[in-house]
RNA sequence: GGGGGCGUAGCUCAGCUGGUUAGAGCGCCGGCCUGUCACGCCGGAGGUCGCGGGUUCGAGUCCCGUCGCUCCCGCCA
């Protein structure tokens, strides 16, 4: 924030706030912006104007401020003004170190109330503490004016412009593509739009542009990029909102490792502009299989240790009928050594809770004793299986380990999660540190509920070898996904060029010849005119900014965020329109509360 | 869809086991003040305690419902 357009000067101003500094001195200057804070001192009135740039103290002096001063006396927080006046040096004991500008002050000379504005509902700065982000969000454009969101979203800016400028000189085009268009199925709910013109029928608002990229390919474009607002209509998060923005790339005649190499330039490039993490290239690729086996997790936060450690083949002739009946029924035991942690028995009954709440049957924990444990769990265990179980996981006396007996999936995702709690909960991250990889070699399918199979990315995704259709499960991905602190800030993928290996894909996803021609036959045919191959990947622009501004929520890196119930607290939005617009699209629904009301 | 937290002045919050007139800081309004920068000093206004119902002699406080904000699970890359 330096770099200051000039300002050819008007009527309102011809410098910056900001810009009052040492150089001016003696210098006249008119300035705009809004009361920041007043001193009001009776005889003697200072006023803190800010603009975008920053802040300069204007005085307001009866003898140098004529007819102004009755002005400056009537100023009140907010109200826009302009002034002019002669820049002059402080002297040295009424210096403001804290402000930039805090050397000089504006002597104010003539000044206009350009609009007074009513008690802001909040203070724009202050004291007063973090205001509840439903009042924030009511009155977005006075939270926007505070400077912790003003900087947020101008880094959110330099974040864009670095990606621009990097990929406009690797010779990437910026093409947009449509808002109003069909579903692409990237598993979530799709926001729907009824048509006008054709009633009864809809578009979709995209989820990503991910099949308008791959035709771009398919046109010759070779390298695309967009800033592509997205649409999900699912539950939010503190890191999710139903529109969002992907930094969306695509590229032709490429492999994998053109696709990532381009890819760390790229973010060593962002991060260099905006004062990023510095990175060492190549980063880390971590195998999809290795991430689950060690953290339980496709994201892993790898800044810590507490790995997670597979127990089954201790406990294959076990006696204690729930690891037993749990390994026999094709699920697994799995546990981590959380280290010495001091718990009292409602912590570690808080721990039990957690797990039951992310979908375990139960949780055991137990405290290393010698050879054995001190847990309620040790009594249905042998010496010899205590005694393997303390070396399997590196147990040292007074060690804290948990151990889960569930599906693979379940006792992974619960102890990835508690991994994570007490990692936060003891400070285990060491502070100031990053960690950027890849997740590399995934699977391209896992069993879905219904016996089926579903993609882990998406049904565009390029099968790493031959693919072998009668083992969708044994086939891998030419996916890669990129983690930074345990949190997913993109993917992609090399895409499936050929028509007839789409059509198998298809098939075994369980979308049959008729289906696929129907939902997807616009793709079909355009990878028969000659498809390069191809592949790209997407980044969460709000996740990478959030935490490059060390924000808790993409809300606070987002000009005008839904809250979580997905509303506009500014605009009311979604609000029910009346029967004549509902007319105009065909739809005979009449706006009515919910069923029971 | 499920679970947790919160909702008291414009803002941030306090209000113990139910007890009669609901408080603080900041902000706001008025007065005084010529070197402040979180200006200071003096005075003042401002509350359907989210909403509805119930229990009780009595409810900000307890119960039920409901709405809103928020975190998490499900869902969602």
């Amino acid at each position: 924030m330096s770099d200051f357009p000039v300002l050819r000067g008007n009527g309102f101003r011809d410098t910056w706030c900001g810009q009052v500094l040492g150089d001016r001195v003696g210098a006249e200057a008119r300035v705009a912006g809004w009361v920041h804070r007043r001193r009001d001192h009776g005889g003697l009135v200072f006023i803190d104007l800010r603009d975008r740039t920053g802040i300069v103290q204007l005085v307001f002096h009866p003898d140098e401020a004529g007819g102004a001063f009755e002005l400056g006396h009537r100023l009140r927080a907010e109200d826009v003004l302009s002034a002019s006046g002669t820049v002059v040096r402080r002297s040295p004991e009424t210096v403001n170190p804290d402000l930039p500008t805090g050397a000089v002050e504006l002597r104010v000379e003539s000044a206009e109330l350009l609009a007074d504005a009513e008690t802001p509902p909040f203070q724009i700065e202050g004291f007063a503490g973090e205001v509840g982000e439903d009042a924030r969000l009511r009155h977005r454009y006075l939270d926007l004016r505070r400077e912790q969101m003003r900087e947020a979203l101008v880094l959110r800016h330099r974040v864009t412009a670095a990606m621009r400028e990097f990929l406009d000189a690797e010779g990437f085009l910026d093409v947009e593509t449509p808002v109003l268009t069909r579903s692409t199925p990237e598993g979530a709910r799709d926001f729907l739009v009824p048509s006008r013109l054709q009633q009864g029928s809809f578009y979709a608002l995209p989820q990503s542009p991910q099949l308008f990229k791959q035709l771009l390919m398919v046109a010759g474009f070779e390298r695309y990029y967009q800033v592509a607002r997205c649409f999900r209509d699912e539950d939010l998060r503190a890191d999710r909102q139903p529109d969002f923005t992907q930094l969306d790339i695509e590229m032709s005649f490429v492999e994998i490792d053109d696709v990532i190499e381009v890819n760390e330039r790229l973010l060593t490039h962002v991060f260099e502009r905006v004062s990023g993490p510095s990175l060492q290239l190549p980063l880390r690729r971590m195998p999809y299989d290795e991430a689950i086996a060690k953290y339980g997790t496709d994201r892993p936060d790898t800044r810590f240790g507490m790995e997670l450690a597979d127990l089954d083949d201790l406990l294959v002739a076990t006696e204690f009928k729930v690891f037993a009946s749990v390994i026999g029924g094709g699920g697994t035991v799995r546990g981590l050594n959380a280290g010495r942690r001091e718990m009292p028995r409602s912590a570690l009954d808080g721990l039990i809770d957690r797990a039951q709440e992310l979908g375990a049957k139960g949780l055991v924990w137990a405290f290393r004793e010698g050879d054995g444990w001190r847990s309620p769990t040790a009594k249905f265990l042998s010496a010899a299986e205590l005694s393997a179980l303390n070396e399997r996981l590196g147990a040292e006396e007074g060690d804290l380990l948990l151990v889960v007996a569930d599906k693979p999936k379940v006792a992974n995702a619960v102890l990835a999660q508690l991994r994570l709690d007490l990692a936060a909960e003891f400070d285990l991250v060491p502070e100031g540190t990053d960690d950027l990889l890849w997740i590399v070699d995934w699977p391209l399918m896992e069993a879905g509920e219904g016996g089926g199979w579903d993609p882990l990315h998406h049904p565009f995704t390029a099968p790493a070898a031959g693919f072998d259709p009668s083992d969708p499960g044994g086939a891998r991905a030419q996916a890669y996904d990129l983690v930074w602190n345990g949190q997913e800030m993109g993917g992609g993928s090399i895409r499936i060029s050929d028509a007839d290996l789409q059509g198998e894909v298809f098939a075994a996803l369980g979308i049959d010849a008729a289906e696929a021609e129907a939902r997807f036959g616009f793709l079909l045919e355009a990878l028969r005119y000659g498809a390069p191959p191809h592949g790209g990947i997407a980044y969460g622009l709000d996740r990478i900014v959030q935490r490059l501004a060390g924000a808790d929520s993409i809300r606070d890196v987002i000009a005008f965020p839904k809250t979580a119930s997905g509303a506009d607290a500014l605009t009311g939005a979604p609000a029910p329109v009346d029967d004549a617009q509902l007319r105009d699209v065909g739809l005979q629904l009449r706006a009515r509360p919910p069923a029971g009301k």
